[in-house]
DNA sequence: TTGACATATCGGGAAAAGTCGATATATTTG
DNA sequence: CAAATATATCGACTTTTCCCGATATGTCAA
């Protein structure tokens, strides 16, 4: 999910709601998955707390996209530490 | 232990048998770890497959130490991919 | 060759992670 | 407000991982 993420426009062509701003929702990220609502859903909020993505409400829809900056910060801390 | 192996002569102080061109045996690495024989001894063969640490029969030791290229190349695994 | 020591392998039980269905909550629309 | 839709949470079950004791293998020294 977190590779799907990184080129929303080119892994979810589907998603048809305005643009990528926000991010990718849930069902884009569950179809693709192939796993049950609830799997993603818990897995995003998995995700979500350890800091790997970030999440926006519109409407009936939630939105998750990386961030980025927690992505940087592991690959210099297992850099330094590897 | 992968940490513990990156300097050997500062983490097992205890092994007296020669130096650590080697590396360090099983049992320093157990006592260390505070687990039993066979946890460690399977635990080190899976990073020896794994190809992170390579090992060496020297008598009735084993000594194991760190492969520094296979950390350098996950490091720029993580990097170009995370 | 036998006994002592170091390590490796095997089989199983306990703990953790992954996944699901059912249900709860939130939002939009009529 | 009620129904429909999207997501979140809960409890249970399955699979995987972790760790152990027992035992096997390999090596050294007497």
């Amino acid at each position: 999910m977190l590779e799907w993420l990184k080129e929303p426009e080119l892994n979810f062509p589907d998603q048809i709601t305005a643009g990528f701003e926000h991010g990718v929702c849930v069902g884009q990220i569950q179809a693709k998955a192939g796993l049950t609502q609830s799997t993603v859903s818990e897995y995003l909020s998995i995700l979500q707390r350890a800091g790997f993505i970030e999440s926006k409400r519109v409407g009936q829809w939630t939105y998750y996209k990386r961030n980025e900056g927690a992505f940087e910060a592991l690959s210099k801390l297992i850099q330094s530490n590897l």
